[in-house]
DNA sequence: GGGAGCATGTAACGGGTTACATGATTGG
DNA sequence: CCAATCATGTAACCCGTTACATGCTCCC
């Protein structure tokens, strides 16, 4: 059973599904400013690469549009197969969610260096994660007034901005664990 | 510059850091009950690749432990070549936090399927997270408790714990956000 | 003139996974 | 006796990245 497909055509596919024709260029920049911010964004040439493959087994059609004179571009859509077989992945248990924070793993090596050096870590995480909240409140307000892409993708950037929020409360409670960590005795009772 | 080593090598290195003896078994063990709330536990037969690649370059060195008559183990130390290079590595800036988040990829492409699927796909996710709470309150308490890892390695672990703990929330404010979408009129200013 | 955006790819590489193999010991 | 745990690896595979190539058009 398994998946069929790797994880970044199901995405590429998902892109697809509402219904536009669109050229892999313009893949890769919707995924720029949707995907990423819960997924993550493929390099340009995969997303050719997995264009390719969907029209290989069916799930995508392409045609070429010319749209000045001698401008050609490839534009994809889903097919009802395509359409189909995206539905009975949505069925399938999803994968585990993968978190890979390397600011966690520095910390988590503090013994290495000491506070200064931690809070210098911690300080440039700080400065990413409010640049990140900046573009995924941009992407947020723009989701939420233009209605062309439904209430799905408008409820997934609004949930983004709130984690990364809640993301810059964790390391402020970090930052107090870690001037005055818990112990045995004081901990709360759960 | 770069980094010299993959992502990997660190992580064992830094396993390493805290100056016991480990084998490839004990540390593969050691990263699924620690590393990976916040990171991510390798496969085992790349932690031994990564082990006799960090041989090669002096970060490691090994000791074939002999324990019972024929129970033969290697045993692995980092050495100071380790972790000088180790220490050089935390001061690079920290690689981009990686979140690839296949539930809300779910929930971005609820037009193909309607509120009651969601309801299950949410539904799953959540007793996912509190699974996953579990054994992280676990770890969380027995680092506070055992001093022997250092006090960061504690503190990390009960940020996994907060961390979980603030998905759960957003998990519920996103049920309601899809039921009662904000727009562009009743929106909080900000 | 040149940089930015549009548009599409190829080639090489490698990191990391799964599947499998092996074999010993311990405990129900 | 069999499953689980200890303990270490090999081989095949492929997903995805980086680096690079190409060429057009628009605009300063």
């Amino acid at each position: 059973m398994a998946s069929e497909l790797p994880a970044t055509a199901w995405t590429v596919l998902g892109l697809l599904s509402f219904g536009r024709e669109l050229s892999g260029y313009d893949l890769k920049k919707w995924a720029d400013n949707s995907l990423r911010f819960f997924y993550w964004s493929p390099a340009a040439s995969q997303v050719y690469a997995e264009l390719r493959r969907l029209e290989k087994v069916g799930y995508a059609s392409s045609t070429v549009a010319r749209q000045d004179d001698l401008r050609n571009k490839r534009v994809y859509s889903i097919t009802d197969a395509g359409r189909e077989a995206l539905q009975r992945w949505l069925h399938e248990p999803a994968e585990p969610t993968v978190l890979k924070h390397p600011t966690m793993l520095r910390v988590w090596l503090g013994h290495l260096e000491g506070p200064a050096a931690l809070t210098k870590v911690l300080d440039g995480h700080r400065a990413d994660l409010t640049e990140q909240l900046d573009a995924a409140r941009h992407a947020a307000d723009h989701a939420t007034d233009d209605a062309s892409w439904g209430a799905y993708p408008a409820a997934v950037t609004r949930w983004a901005v709130r984690r990364l929020e809640s993301e810059l409360a964790l390391l402020d409670d970090l930052e107090r664990d870690l001037a005055q960590p818990p112990t045995r005795r004081n901990r709360r009772n759960k």
